[in-house]
RNA sequence: UGAGCUAUGGUGUAAUGGUAACACUGCAGAUUCUGGAUCUGCCUUUCUAGGUUCGAAUCCUGGUAGCUCAACCA
């Protein structure tokens, strides 16, 4: 696994911009490169912030800087402690370890320090007017805004006013502080931002201890700057704020924490939006931020992918400035490089049709010799026991096969996965002529690869002995959404429109008896079919498997 | 229609004034006790019009297209 990492994250590729921007740091003597996640504990972290996460985290483990985790908690109506526990669950789950972690709220008694110093300066201002009044003289991207009238105020009654709103002598929405810049100026952000607002309400770092609350602009940049943040990164949305983050740490003189922005990942079949993340949880049309067609790194780890798997992704999806939407196939592709190379095989039958072998005797059972891994030395044999009934996939009979089909066919053979030929003779229907069983005879010789006359066959299927089988309930999942991208929605339609109606199919399967006893968690390929990872639903005697990702299919490609 | 950001194959990302490449996808073949994996080959690319230059994806100008911004959210 360690090498497996190694080939995408120390392939040898040119530089991203944010590394180009930080070697340029350093070429001009910077150093103690500092970077840090900011999350908002408001919601669940899902494969965007993967991303971001291995940006932060793997640049400054590159140019031997530190990563702070930092929570950006500076709304109490919106956050909760449940956020914060997953959210730490996640980065460390990922794989990495942050140098400190810290809170907003932490910074709290500096922020409000630094808001009366601009007060004195003459550059922030209460104001009474209604939010309402606030948006209608703010203008719009057009059309410049206009002044407060209590834009003029003097320095001691925005002091004396500013003081009364901490020590809550105002109802929530009374008055706000404002930074006074210039109603007219083309940035929105600089049309005398809000830097205070009144929120009489429990927060779970800080109690009640406040009522009033730095909005984001006035908290991030300066909360950068006293962890001295070297790199600030964060998406492109967020470059309307940087010159507003440059004036306040300007404007106060303090250490000049950067901001840098990057393209924020978008992935096909799904939505990175939190609120509708939300929506979808709330509304139950999944069950729970973790179910496994969420994009949620809580639901891709109960899915089945894996850490490594992950960062390989987001190293391959890279870095830049521009829009962009990455192939679901890409994060396919990335889990089942890693899982090919680390989960062992096991056979599972998932839509089975009896087979008796004629010429087995009756009640004798072979133990069969199994590679666990062939991509895995170390992951040893098992022994899969064989018997006169087997199970195999429906699939791979046919009783009148087109071209290029290899698998069973009446008078054909095929060998059965690391055991002998069998070659079908009688096909056994019921009243209403389906196929209930197939009777076949095998090929003692044919065992360890050879046949009794040096004849090949092309095919090989996976069995499970029906007398040792064990049965199972696998979750197959594919795209929530219908088309690529539900956020593009047509008039009239709403996302919940596109969702697909077969994006969880649930069947009983019949697994070898190796894997009953699987923890939850671990990982299986289960030949043939897909990669599979046992699910936490599992109950004794009764396990459930998820689907991470199905196998290449190169014979269903061929059928379309 | 104000400001800012961005334009390179189907999707991403490189090339930093000197032969447009890498990965994924797709297609074809080799190989294989997984129609898996592996290996080989192929398809497909610089938004547009000018300019600078011996030479432009790269620099300049205009145009076009996409995204972002008018929460007391972050």
């Amino acid at each position: 696994m360690e090498e497996n990492l190694k080939i995408v994250e120390g392939a040898e590729r040119s530089l991203n911009f944010m590394e180009e921007i930080i070697e340029d740091y350093i070429a001009k003597g910077g150093k103690d490169i500092q970077t840090r996640f900011p999350p908002e504990p408001n919601g669940y972290l899902h494969i965007g912030h993967a991303k971001s996460i291995c940006l932060n985290f793997g640049l400054a483990a590159k140019y031997g800087g530190k990563c702070n985790l930092r929570f950006d908690d500076t709304n109490p109506v919106k956050e909760d402690v449940e956020y914060v526990d997953s959210i730490k669950e996640d980065i460390k789950w990922l794989g990495f370890d942050w140098a400190l972690e810290r809170y907003a709220s932490d910074y709290f008694e500096q922020l409000y320090e630094w808001a009366v110093e601009l007060i004195k300066k003459g550059k922030a201002y209460v104001d009474d007017q209604t939010q309402e009044e606030i948006r209608a003289t703010r203008g719009t991207v057009t059309q410049p805004g206009t002044d407060s009238p209590w834009r003029g105020r003097s320095v001691e009654e925005n002091l004396d006013l500013f003081a009364r709103m901490r020590a809550g002598e105002f109802p929530d929405g009374a008055r706000v502080l404002r930074a006074k810049i210039d109603m007219a100026h083309s940035n929105m952000f600089f049309r005398d931002p809000i830097m205070y607002r009144i929120i009489h309400a429990h927060h779970h770092r800080t109690g009640d201890a406040w009522c009033i609350y730095p909005m984001y602009d006035y908290a991030h940049g300066q909360s950068d700057s006293i962890e001295r943040i070297t790199h600030s990164f964060c998406t492109l949305e967020f470059d309307v704020h940087r010159p507003l983050y440059d004036w306040f740490i300007g404007e106060l003189d303090i250490f000049p924490s950067h901001q840098y922005e990057f393209a924020r990942l978008n992935l096909t079949y799904t939505m990175m939006s939190k609120r509708k993340l939300l929506q979808l949880v709330q509304q139950k049309v999944v069950a729970g931020w973790d179910d496994p067609r969420m994009p949620t790194i809580t639901a891709l780890r109960r899915r089945g992918y894996t850490p490594a798997s992950l960062r390989a992704f987001a190293e391959r999806v890279g870095v830049a400035k521009r829009d962009n939407v990455i192939d679901l196939g890409l994060l396919e592709f990335s889990v089942r490089e890693d899982l090919n190379k680390t989960a062992q095989r096991r056979m599972v039958v998932t839509n089975p049709i009896k087979v008796v072998i004629t010429n087995f005797e009756e009640g004798r059972t072979e133990m069969i010799k199994c590679v666990n891994n062939p991509e895995d030395e170390g992951a040893g044999m098992r022994e899969v026991p064989l018997t006169r009934e087997i199970y195999i996939e429906r699939d791979d009979f046919m009783e009148d096969p087109p071209k290029k089909y290899y698998r069973l066919s009446p008078g054909g053979e095929v060998r059965l996965r690391y055991a002998y030929l069998v070659k079908c003779g009688e096909v056994i229907k019921n009243a209403s002529g389906e196929i209930v069983e197939l009777h076949c005879t095998y090929d003692p010789e044919s065992s360890g690869g050879g046949s009794s006359d040096g004849r090949k066959v092309k095919g090989v299927i996976h069995w499970v002995s029906v007398p040792t089988a064990v049965e199972a309930e696998a979750r197959l999942y594919s795209t929530l959404f219908d088309r690529e991208n539900p956020d593009d929605v047509e008039e009239g339609k709403t996302f919940l429109d596109y969702l697909n109606p077969e994006s969880l199919v649930v069947q009983t399967v019949y697994m070898e008896p190796a894997l009953a006893d699987a923890a939850v968690g671990e990982k299986f390929q289960f030949e043939r079919i897909g990669y599979f990872c046992k699910d936490k639903d599992s109950l004794p005697g009764k396990p459930v498997f998820n689907r991470t990702v199905t196998l290449k299919d190169s014979w269903a490609k061929m059928q379309k």
